[in-house]
DNA sequence: TATTGTTATACTCTATAACTATA
DNA sequence: TATAGTTATAGAGTATAACAATA
């Protein structure tokens, strides 16, 4: 069994050169990130139920809110997904009269995309709903340890190194 | 403890003198949490793409090599998947002759599942690989700052609290 | 009756190619 | 020709019900 990632196995260690990357899955982060995030992912999913909303709609209107008129091309960089879940999670937006398409643009093949007044106000309530399932999620963590974990994670997210 | 945000909690309280909880999605673990795993998965695929191997036959894989013989409804509980999907996923192993499945136990409707000696050897070229993917996909962290990570998220993981 | 593994099925998510209408 | 949005399609991943063999 190895050890728990403790305070103090760092600094004494020699500089490993061919230690056998021991590799049990404990030891990776992108295990314990996956398994994290579906934990998430599924408080989040229960306690969005209500509303018959996924994450991923819910980003989107963030998204929407912070940038109104953007096009879909745009949406779809920022969730990182491609052009056409873009279309399916517009229409599922917009017949549920949350959002809007609206031909607005001097190039005539886009859209711009905006909150209706209705997305506008559950919206408001969907934020609360992920703050409050996001902290209900973490709740084994101090706030401090929250910041901590929030920081490392952009700090892989925004790594220019990988990929 | 907060409120949970139902229906009609905050009829008087006009102005927010409560905790703005805002919830821009980069302020939200889940979301961070996403993102960070998306991208590590990305380029563990990536790094196993010589194998046409997925992260989840690999987890498997070391399952599997941890605790020899063991059923196929263990395996479903340890990956936190669904009995049919252990179904699909050993068969693949079992095509590609790196797993079997023994009627071994006293009781015969199930088997024990082992690795073949190639699902042994080919186990360890993978796990340095994937040891290799997850600091290369951290690189941005310093080896502290990697346990420490790794300690929050197994923190997350393993909260009784919530869900 | 309950459980192990299995089949069948369905729904989501994801990714790509090809089409349309503009540019 | 290139781009924005769309359609069609196919592949994973995930979840559930129902069945056969065994307990």
């Amino acid at each position: 069994m190895p050890r728990k990632p403790g305070a103090t196995t760092q600094a004494l260690s020699a500089p490993d050169e061919n230690v056998p990357l021991d590799a049990s899955l404990d030891s990776l982060i992108g295990y314990a990130l996956r398994r994290a995030q579906l934990k998430m992912f599924q408080q989040l999913i229960e306690d969005f139920r209500p509303f018959d909303l996924r994450p991923a709609q819910f980003s989107a209107l963030v998204i929407i809110e912070s940038e109104p008129g953007l096009m879909q091309t745009d949406l779809a960089r920022a969730l990182t997904i491609e052009p056409p879940q873009v279309v399916t999670l517009l229409n599922k937006l917009e017949s549920r009269g949350l959002a809007v398409r609206v031909r607005c643009k001097p190039d005539k093949r886009s859209y711009g995309i905006f909150l209706s007044k209705a997305g506008e106000v559950l919206l408001k309530q969907l934020k609360e709903i992920a703050a409050q399932s996001d902290i209900t999620a973490t709740s084994s963590l101090s706030p401090v340890e929250r910041q901590q974990l929030l920081a490392l994670l952009h700090k892989v997210y925004h790594n220019e190194n990988a990929e």
